[in-house]
DNA sequence: GCAACATCGC
DNA sequence: ATTGACCCGA
DNA sequence: TCGGGTCAATGCGATGTTGC
């Protein structure tokens, strides 16, 4: 057999806090969705991180990519641009999802991809995965051809401070950590790999709260406008809360006023299974995510701590 | 045709 | 995507 | 004790499916 059935990617770890090392090499992360294209004798075939296929969804990739030599396997992310010329993570779901032929077809040209390629998994039929990362580097620089779609991505040497700087600098997700001599470890996350992603925060407003079968699940956080003094539901916030803190706000729940009004001018809609409860907004809550959605939400909200404070205060920024 | 739900990308 | 709880082994 | 690994919750938003 020529190549491996799909593999699961090589992952990495969270970390905190960029660093400066001789060991790693450094990357922006390019937010989209990952793709491991498979280069076989006849045809190309793309898998994405839970190995299901994607050959459809990108023909201007598969007639690209088959310009290739047979016997490889690339590693990278498929990329959007929105208005703005950064990556735009929604868009490229929309080529992604797309299942029916006539709607691949018509995304082809109104959403044009880019695959950002920075890794090469199989070479000439052989696994290259126990190549440390700077020689599979050199092999992909000799392979990849000069075409606007795809594109190999930069590394930095050591100063991976600065590199994230330039990432929050200029709004990007956050930049990737690779250990230079490492190997590539099929579907697992290890420390050769470390992702430091750029983080926006906020301090917001209790609103309320969701249950599920009559236990709380979530919060819904608000911020203040202080031009038309009304507060605005700005999305769902759990991950971040431990146990006893959830044990805390049920209590607190319990004890505050019962019938409360809806706090907010633009409350949420409820999903499948879930009540809504609402609270007078007086609980300040700090949150970390990644960017506004489109209509005003937050991306991957995290809770960072609960704050004093005036509820007032938690405003736009 | 629409609304609710499931699934899946992050 | 995120986190927290949990288990396990070094 | 610390780091890994797993598991199960949760977030937004896109499409596809189903049922009316």
């Amino acid at each position: 057999m020529l190549l491996p059935a799909p593999l699961k990617p090589m992952e990495p770890i969270n970390q905190a806090m960029p660093f400066d090392s001789d060991n790693y090499l450094f990357q922006i992360k390019w937010d989209g969705v990952r793709c491991l294209a498979y280069i076989y004798k006849n045809e190309v075939r793309l898998f994405n991180r839970k190995l299901n296929e994607r050959t459809k969804q990108y023909p201007e990739l598969i007639t690209l990519l088959n310009t290739l030599p047979k016997g490889i396997v690339l590693d990278g992310e498929i990329i959007t641009l929105g208005e703005d010329m950064k990556p735009n993570f929604r868009r490229v779901l929309k080529r992604d999802l797309a299942k029916s032929s006539t709607k691949i077809s018509n995304l082809i040209h109104r959403v044009p991809v880019f695959y950002m390629i920075f890794d090469i998994v199989y070479f000439e039929g052989k696994s290259v995965i126990d190549k440390p990362l700077l020689e599979r580097q050199k092999i992909l620089a000799q392979i990849l051809p000069e075409n606007p779609l795809i594109k190999s991505v930069d590394s930095v040497h050591h100063n991976g401070i600065n590199l994230f700087e330039i990432a929050e600098r200029e709004s990007l997700e956050g930049i990737v950590a690779k250990e230079m001599n490492s190997p590539y470890i099929i579907g697992e996350k290890t420390s050769y790999w470390q992702k430091i992603k750029v983080w926006q925060k906020l301090t917001g407003v209790i609103g309320g709260y969701s249950t599920k079968m009559g236990e709380i699940r979530s919060l819904l956080i608000g911020l203040y406008n202080e031009e038309n003094k009304l507060f605005y539901y700005i999305g769902n916030a759990s991950s971040g809360i431990s146990h006893n803190q959830w044990k805390a706000l049920q209590q607190y729940f319990e004890s505050s006023a019962k019938d409360t009004k809806i706090p907010f001018i633009n409350p949420p809609k409820k999903s499948k299974g879930e009540e809504y409860y609402w609270v007078n907004p007086e609980i300040c809550i700090e949150l970390e995510y990644m960017e506004w959605t489109e209509d005003f939400r937050m991306r991957n909200p995290k809770v960072i701590d609960f704050s004093e404070g005036n509820p007032r205060d938690c405003v736009f920024s």
